[in-house]
DNA sequence: GCCGTTTTCGGCCCGACTGTTTTCAGTCG
């Protein structure tokens, strides 16, 4: 179940979403919008607020608490359901289409009848809709395309939702009875940027109470199956989550098995083979003699005979028996180190376990000593409600001191971003009031800072004399993603060239499931990045992740440097960089790589870019 | 529907882009 605010924030949006499809007033859906994201980016829990405590929200008045207020006390926003009853929820979600809006969603079904995404892609490849409600050839590809990237990601679900709720599985099935050790594997563990399912592990000697604990949830909406040693729900939100639970000495290779990924289970596996030994999630385990011989002599089998030699003796006495599944001796299977060690590996973090050459690197010694959340010294792009974030600078500042930062950038946008409605006399009243701050927390140095926009020609906001005023600029792409890959390229290495361009923010500007990446070539903005000594930023928004693992260790291989950054817009949001940093850590990043993960004295001499070049 | 050191009424982020239109509607950031 989403966090309470979270649940409010959908309903409020839903409701926007239908006055506008219904033809509503406009304003009053915008108002029903802006409540909702406030809703959702609010630091205290709705539960504990009253009618009057909920009006204390920006943007709720009377009205909006009154249905937050009626929703808690009941359940239900009557004004919300007879809107559902008038409009199909298909409907609405075509609106997630990009370039279908609520205009648009309404045509496709006054007209045409369509009610679902489904039924949309169908219509178009038909031809049916040409001439309809405004809608050409042109768009009926356009629309084709966004339905066909929505389901690239389909069925996926962002890393931040899938956390969540996985966390919450893992408290309420720790919680029953007899339930001995409980955690999340699979892509997630790996922290991919998207989950297809969520996987969960748990040991007990007797499973039944655990698969009935599942699927007694109250989120749990479909029970899909149910055994002895695996069960799948779906949730309320739509997500598969399959539980396995396993005996108590066979947690290691079960975590091992189900943490994947597949290519690097793989790998594994033909280790022990070579080694003489079978990998499973069962455990590890010594096949016969002759499968030894076969392997004699190889690197592997030498380590991983000599592993099992010291820790192969408890299992065995338990696993004598026949079954086929645990066929042979086996050597180890309580804890993931014990079942690397006797393949003659050192642990690998989960992280890298994609077989990018990390199982090399592992038998060489040459992993790299990962970059953690907690290695985080300062936030370097974020939000305040002088332009488009939720919370006043010092609820944003208050909130990043309580995470122990030792600096803290506020980046406000830039005026070229034409509905900020930015301008100097603005940027210089914030500064103001944030050197004002200076003071508030003893170890939180405060740094004012600007996101500036990069033009078509790779210009910025503002002159030469204002930048230099900034201790700290983000430079991003907000607009102009269509340009061709020269025109996108040059535009962004004449960003890096800029002497007050300290990083850029959100390179490629892709949106998980909604919007593809610009076309770049990258090799070629990393190379000026480096060159330059201008960070890349790694946009921790789990909408975004950008760069993406892939790129992150293209980038490093040019020696770029990286800044680890939330782009938070509400108090809330301060805790993304957890899943840059999972980014980060699929890219091999240390904290040698990371700016932000530097000293101030460090970080200071790194903005000094202009000061070196001028 | 919300909000107020220009307003308790009358505004509300505003401009660009796209495709379709023959003068503009819809979408997006």
């Amino acid at each position: 179940m989403p966090r309470l605010n979270d649940q409010v924030r959908e309903l409020l949006q839903e409701y926007a979403d239908l006055i506008n499809i219904t033809g509503g007033d406009a304003f009053r859906a915008r108002a029903y919008e802006k409540a909702a994201r406030a809703v959702g980016g609010y630091p205290e829990d709705l539960a504990d607020l009253d009618l009057k405590g909920l009006q204390q929200i920006p943007g709720v008045g009377k009205s909006t608490a009154a249905k937050i207020a009626e929703y808690l006390a009941t359940g239900r926003i009557p004004a919300l359901e007879s809107l559902r009853a008038r409009i199909p929820s298909g409907v609405r979600e075509m609106m997630a289409v990009p370039s279908v809006g609520p205009k648009r969603a309404l045509a496709l079904y006054r007209d045409l009848g369509i009610a679902s995404v489904d039924e949309l892609a169908g219509a178009i490849r038909a031809d049916r809709l040409s001439g309809v409600a405004g809608l050409g050839e042109r768009s009926g590809e356009k629309i084709l395309h966004g339905i066909e990237l929505m389901r690239q990601s389909g069925g996926r679900t962002l890393l931040d939702v899938a956390t969540e709720l996985a966390e919450q599985l893992v408290a309420a099935l720790s919680a029953v009875p007899g339930c001995t050790r409980c955690a999340y594997a699979g892509s997630l563990r790996r922290m991919r940027e998207t989950v297809g399912d969520i996987d969960v592990l748990a040991t007990a000697d007797d499973s039944a109470p655990l698969m009935a604990a599942l699927t007694e949830l109250p989120y749990v909406a479909e029970v899909i199956g149910s055994g002895p040693t695996k069960t799948s729900v779906r949730t309320t939100q739509g997500i598969q989550v399959d539980l396995r639970v396993v005996p108590e000495e066979d947690w290691g290779a079960a975590l091992v098995y189900f943490t994947g990924s597949k290519a690097h289970n793989i790998k594994l596996r033909t280790m022990a083979v070579r080694a003489g030994l079978k990998l499973s999630e069962y455990g590890l385990f010594e096949v016969d003699g002759t499968a030894k011989k076969a392997a004699k002599g190889t690197k592997a089998a030498k380590e991983a005979k000599s592993a099992a030699g010291t820790t192969g003796t408890t299992g065995a006495k338990k696993d004598g028996g026949a079954d086929a599944r645990t066929e042979g001796v086996k050597v180890v299977s309580e804890t993931e180190d014990e079942v690397y060690a006797a393949l003659g590996l050192p642990w690998i973090p989960p992280t890298l376990r994609e077989d990018r050459g990390e199982i090399e690197a592992a038998l060489n010694g040459e992993l790299p000593d990962l970059i953690e959340e907690s290695d985080l010294r300062g936030d370097l792009h974020t939000h305040t409600d002088l332009t488009d974030g939720l919370a006043t600078l010092t609820e944003m500042i208050d909130t990043a001191a309580a995470r122990g930062y030792s600096y803290y950038a506020v980046t406000d946008h830039a005026p070229d971003l034409v509905m900020q409605r930015m301008t100097a006399e603005k940027m210089l009243a914030q500064r103001e009031e944030l050197r004002g701050l200076a003071d508030r927390h003893r170890k939180l140095r405060l740094l004012h800072g600007t996101e500036l926009n990069i033009g078509p020609d790779g210009g910025v906001d503002w002159p030469p004399e204002f930048l230099a005023g900034f201790d700290v600029c983000v430079a991003s792409v907000h607009s102009h993603f269509n340009l061709d890959r020269t025109a996108q390229t040059r535009r962004l290495i004449r960003a890096c060239e800029n002497p007050y361009v300290h990083i850029i923010g959100h390179l490629t500007t892709r949106r998980i499931g909604l919007r593809g990446p610009i076309d770049v070539d990258l090799d070629a903005v990393f190379e000026a990045a480096a060159r330059t000594g201008t960070a890349i930023e790694i946009n921790s928004s789990p909408q975004r992740l950008d760069l993406r693992d892939e790129d992150i260790l293209r980038a490093k291989r040019h020696g770029v440097r990286f800044s680890i950054d939330s782009d938070a817009h509400a108090t809330g949001h301060l805790a993304y960089p957890r899943f840059g940093i999972g980014t980060a850590q699929r890219g091999w990043l240390t904290t040698e790589d990371v700016i932000n993960a530097w000293t101030w004295q460090k970080l200071k001499r790194f903005l000094r870019k202009d000061a070196l070049q001028i």
